[in-house]
Order: structure tokens, then C-alpha cells, then sequence
DNA sequence: GCCCCGGCTTGCGCTGGCTCAACGTCCGTC
DNA sequence: GACGGACGTTGAGCCAGCGCAAGCCGGGGC
């Protein structure tokens, strides 16, 4: 397991613009690590000892409030470069990471990254856009809490969630990894409780299709017409 | 008004450590430029055509729904830099941008940005780390919408306002820019009629002293108090 | 001095979604 | 194959905060 593939990289994008000998460079240096399913990655205050690119699984990022609650502030899917607290001038991480299924990362200790930045042309560009696509889906988030019901923020988590990590079946759209009702609720600020009913609900309208810890989408336009007549 | 006092970045993070002539150099490209209150400074979507430093004033940062709601994301104090679209991966302003009082702004043009980040040393560290501040504090209005109620929303937003921007007088801590119950309400997804019971509660405690488009906070800590106990 | 308008206050009734509570169901373990 | 624990469902009641509506206040324009 010592000698990585270079196909690992050449699709990934901060990796994909670079020559043969840049990957073998990169990977040369990386050390691959399995998480199991709801292992901690990393966890928040924590020094930033390493970052990390997802190969395969989803990880689930969560802060702790004081009083002890959770949320979930975010899905990280595959393919994608995660920890980088350098990139945001921080030295510890800013949130716990878990896995929310079985996981397969590539770890570079936090002393390479300013090399990785100069080294590899694109690189910088690369995070930057991450960087900001994470701000962007912040601040959407931010005006959904602050603006649309229950119902619409259910709906439009799950969207987002079939988006990024979906799996398409025959029947619908699923969520590739185990969600249950209380993730669910801990991503839109609301009870295990509400979501149910509203899954419930949306099982009886054919819409959702879902079971412990398994949730798939049989009509997303039905949930997106939900999310746009939100003033009726 | 051409020629620039060095001494308006002296002092102002991304340029605190650079030489004279560093600092010379940045100010013979950048334009001044003054924004009444309420004006707009740049526009959702727009190109990103410039880069800007607040050197006096406050500015308002703001998202507007589909269905034509508001939402104030931020408030950026002065000397901090803002509208750099090209530090987060795009080349459009991610949300309007407008003066919440009189402004003075220093403008560079976008094409000048790479140059700066290879220019002058510790910009780019100085950038990453306002990214990372605003996706913290993102990241913790998330946490609030989420778990906390409409008090401690107020509350804490009110605490913020004067940390970021606050002038203290005899009297208290006062936001230094006009602020009416629209905006505080805009700030924590709830209505101006709450705001407004809340305010007159805590005026007639004595926690708050407010007016007309102004607040002032007399006891910060009786506010924290608020936030804290939450539980309860 | 008067008017008008933007901002602020306050009462009242309603309801979305939370809390509490009880129960059902699936799965892994021994 | 019985048990325990995690996950899910559903009912009942309640209340924080919203929507509506009416009215107040202060400041700027003429």
C-alpha cells in the first residue's frame, strides 16, 4: 500500500492540471488513511496537523455549542481538499470532522502546504475557489435560517445533499451514506420530530422514499416547487 | 486629493509590515473614493472590477431573496479590505456591498490583485486570515439561527456591533453608524415589531439606551448574561 | 408653523413548530 | 430466540414570535 497510483490525482481538482512527476511528487509525500464510519477526523481547537483530500466516503462537518447541541454545518463529498486551516490563516482546526460512512483520505502533514502552493501551478487558484464555494454556501444557508420555513429548509437540504453526494437509482436520487432524521434536523435547525412528520408526509405524496438511516428522492422538482412558492 | 498621506496604511493589517516605499507604491495605484450613507458600493453579481480598503466608515453587507427579502450577512469595520472577489475563487461580488454611513474607501482595480499578493509580503497571509474571521463568524450566525432564540439573536448581535464597531461614551458603548430596528431585525431573521419589544424591554432595564437609528449599549454584561444562560 | 414621511411602539389574536410522552420497529448480540 | 438499544412515528398541548392594525413621534421641507 506503500506505492499510491497516480490516477488517484489526475482527476481531482487541485491535482488535475499538473504534470506526472507533480502528482508522483504529491502522492510521494501523502499518507493514505481508512476512517471508519462516525470516526472523528479531526476535532475543532485541535493544532492543524494535517490536510486532507477525501477520496471516497463523506464527511460531515459539526460544531458543539456550549449548551452541548450539534449541528451540522456542512458535507464535505468526495473529491475534495478538507483541513486546509492554512489557507484560512488559522493554525487549529475550526470544526470537528467525521466520517459519515467509511472513508479513504490522503493526509499531507501542514508543513508542506505553503510547498504545495508554490509548487504546484493551480494549486492556490484551486483552494481559493473551494474557499469561496464553502463562503457561498455559508451565507446561502444563513438566509435560508433566516428566512424560510421548516419545510423549505428540509427541502432544500436535501437537495444539496442529493446534489453532492447523490447516487441515482432506478427508483430516485439517494443519499449515498446513513442519514437519520436527527442529522437531518441538526443540518436545519430543527427537531428529529418536525422531520419525521415531514417525512412522513412526503412518503404519502410519493416524493421521498425513505427508511432508518436511508433517505431517497423519487420527484426533486416536487421539492424544488416547494422551496419557490414560498410566499403561498 | 492625488497625493496620499503613507500613513493611512501604516497601521491597517495588510500593509502594517511593509517599507515606505511598499506602501508608495500601493497608494499611487489606488483611487479615493467617498460613499455617501446608503449608497451602493458594488452589486450582487456584478463584475469585480475593483478591490477596496475602508479606510473610515462602516459598510453593510447584504443579500437579497427571490422573494425580495433582505438579509445583512456583515458588517466590515474600517481599515479592513473587502471586495476581493479574486481571494475566493470568483470574478463576481458574491452581495451587495453598501455604505451603512459616510465612507471613505480606497479602490484598486481587480487586475492588480495577483500582483499585490506576489508584491507585497504578508498580504496574502493577511487576506486568508479576514477570509477565515468572516467564515468563523458565518459559521457562528449559522450556530445562532440554528439553536438560539430571538433574544439571545438580538443580543448577540448587538454585542457584536459593538465589539466590531463600537465608540464608547460616558454613557455606554454606542453602534457609530445609524441603525434602525429594520436592520437588527435583517441581522437575525426576525421582524422589527420583535426587535422593538425587545429594545424597549431592555431600555426600561436599563441594559440599552436608544433613539431614533441609534442604540446604545449600557451594560454589555448583562447582555452576555442574556446569551449565556440560555437554557434557562 | 404646518405638514408629511420615515421610523418606532404597542395591543391582539393566531399558528408553526417545539416539548413531552408513549409506542412501534429493526438490528445486532449473546 | 430473547433482549436491549438505536432509530422512527405519532398524538396532544402549549407558547414564542409573527402578522395585522392602529397610533405616536421627531425632523426636514416649504
Amino acid at each position: 500500500m506503500k506505492y499510491l497510483d497516480e490516477s488517484l490525482l489526475t482527476h481531482v481538482p487541485p491535482f488535475d492540471g499538473l504534470s506526472r512527476r507533480d502528482i508522483r511528487e504529491a502522492l510521494d509525500l501523502a499518507v493514505p488513511r481508512r476512517f471508519e464510519a462516525d470516526e472523528t477526523i479531526f476535532a475543532e481547537g485541535e493544532e492543524a496537523a494535517h490536510f486532507f483530500l477525501l477520496l471516497d466516503g463523506t464527511v460531515r462537518v459539526v460544531r458543539t455549542t456550549p449548551q452541548g447541541e450539534q449541528i451540522i454545518a456542512l458535507h464535505i463529498p468526495s473529491g475534495q481538499l478538507f483541513g486546509f486551516a492554512r489557507a484560512i490563516g488559522r493554525t487549529t482546526y475550526p470544526a470537528n470532522a467525521e466520517a459519515a460512512r467509511e472513508c479513504l483520505v490522503l493526509m499531507w502533514p501542514t508543513r508542506l502546504w505553503d510547498g504545495f502552493c508554490e509548487r504546484f501551478p493551480g494549486f492556490r487558484a484551486s483552494i481559493s475557489h473551494t474557499v469561496g464555494s464553502r463562503l457561498g454556501e455559508m451565507q446561502d444557508r444563513l438566509i435560508e435560517l433566516a428566512t424560510q420555513r421548516v419545510e423549505q429548509r428540509v427541502a432544500l437540504a436535501l437537495l444539496r445533499l442529493i446534489e453532492q453526494t447523490g447516487r441515482t437509482t432506478p427508483e430516485g436520487i439517494e443519499v449515498d451514506f446513513p442519514i437519520t432524521r436527527q442529522d437531518l434536523s441538526e443540518m436545519t435547525g430543527t427537531t428529529l420530530h418536525t422531520v419525521s412528520r415531514l417525512m412522513s408526509a412526503w412518503q404519502r405524496d410519493g416524493i421521498v422514499e425513505s427508511g432508518r438511516r436511508r433517505i431517497m428522492v423519487r420527484a426533486p422538482d416536487r421539492l424544488e416547487a416547494f422551496c419557490e412558492n414560498s410566499g403561498t
